[in-house]
DNA sequence: GAACACTTACTTACTGGTTAGTAAGTGTGT
DNA sequence: ACACACTTACTAACCAGTAAGTAAGTGTTC
């Protein structure tokens, strides 16, 4: 907590753009191809480790000694811990579907497959979701680093959901409905996680995730609940 | 992490089970009034405690300082931070209705009311949600202390909603898609908080609750999963 | 192509801070 | 007098970040 406490009182914030402190990540003109490779060791350590024992509890130490060098080595990259995370994240955005040639995220409905898509790699990656879980989660504790990029995330992914399941329905449906069953597909994902990770024969994600899909968004593409809101004046929806 | 390389590498337990160390808890033969109520303030911060900071970087000297004692204090009662951590938990499953009441857990169809009146009790404390989404993701974590709880706690649940979907449904339904809804259902509750403690604005979690149960477990209750079967306006699950 | 200036990628060693747990004692109510 | 509920004082361990140094480049100039 000693990062924490600095955070609060110390409003100095010279030091931090001294050259000798800036991290050689933000430094460096040219780096090496070597250079890019031992970073990213390091960042695929930093996964594992947060992962394993969240952001709090995970030392720089075993990342270091994941990737092959000291825990200042580490330091020498990224600056800080907290840098390291949101480095982590935004890693794990661009590069988990690395295995099977980066893909582009489709539109419409092809963006719930894609969904489904994700759902199946998961259960072959648990490293990766259980850092998901676990970082999310404690992203809601007070003054977490990664609070502002998980709420940005779950935001973006409502709000692309939404655009999608209005562009898959013919006609304009209740948009608060909408809102919901964006909210609650992505709930569904994010819950499943945990129960999966803590007993993995328990559930079955796919299979969960696509009945909730066809459920929730196919009524809602169908077309009915009761009360169909007609034409509106919504620019959204495919005319 | 002191506690967790100690529980790696010291076989011997005989310290635990030595009179002087086990807890006040287990050892008072009548605790007073007085201590009872000083060990439920304990419990109250702990939980507080470990929602704000989750569990491995939540202080035994925070808690202590809520409940108007030293750290030793609370090891006094308690016997160690781990220990602590179960008490709390158990002390949540017995006591997070208290305020209204100690109500008996319905049975069929009336527990999935009960379901949604928890989700709309849950929005007026967000230190106890809080608390359930940080420590129920942390314990996926390896070696966590809280695992086996959440594991059960999980399993449990998920029994018992798959008992009373099909106690609700008047045929024989399949029973992979009931126990796909029961974890559909857990999921959703679960991921909503996350979003909700990062965004209270942006999800609503009873609604958002209601419609899936009305549209997951309402259609397997009307029987058929391709006709289309339309719901009452009724928003109570009880029929 | 060799000498020189400079950068980069680390390491070792240390600091200041935090933490769970222990031991020994003190006061208080019964 | 005794059990109990604490406190004070301490320890051993851990951890992020800093400082200072070193070895291996890279680029430039003659």
């Amino acid at each position: 907590m000693s990062a924490r406490a600095r955070e609060r009182f110390d409003l100095s914030n010279e030091t931090a753009t001294a050259p000798a402190v800036t991290p050689a990540a933000q430094r460096v003109q040219k780096p090496q191809r070597k250079t890019l490779e031992r970073r990213e060791a390091v960042l695929k350590a930093a996964l594992s480790v947060f992962g394993a024992r969240g952001y709090n509890n995970g030392a720089l130490a075993e990342i270091a000694a994941q990737a092959g060098m000291t825990h200042a080595g580490v330091l020498h990259h990224f600056g800080s811990k907290e840098a390291l995370l949101i480095a982590v994240l935004q890693y794990r955005d661009g590069e988990e579907v690395a295995g099977i040639a980066r893909r582009e995220q489709p539109t419409g409905k092809a963006f719930l497959g894609h969904l489904l898509d994700t759902v199946r790699e998961n259960t072959t990656r648990p490293g990766v979701v259980q850092a998901y879980a676990v970082l999310s989660a404690e992203s809601v504790t007070d003054g977490h680093p990664a609070q502002e990029y998980f709420r940005g995330r779950l935001t973006g992914l409502r709000e692309k959901l939404i655009g999608v399941i209005n562009e898959a329905t013919d006609f304009v449906a209740d948009q608060q409905e909408v809102h919901e069953t964006a909210s609650a597909l992505i709930a569904v994902m994010d819950g499943l996680q945990v129960q999966w990770l803590l007993d993995p024969a328990a559930v079955d994600m796919p299979r969960t995730v696509e009945l909730v899909l066809e459920e929730l968004v196919g009524r809602l593409m169908a077309g009915r609940r009761d009360i169909v809101v007609p034409i509106g004046p919504s620019s959204d929806a495919t005319p």
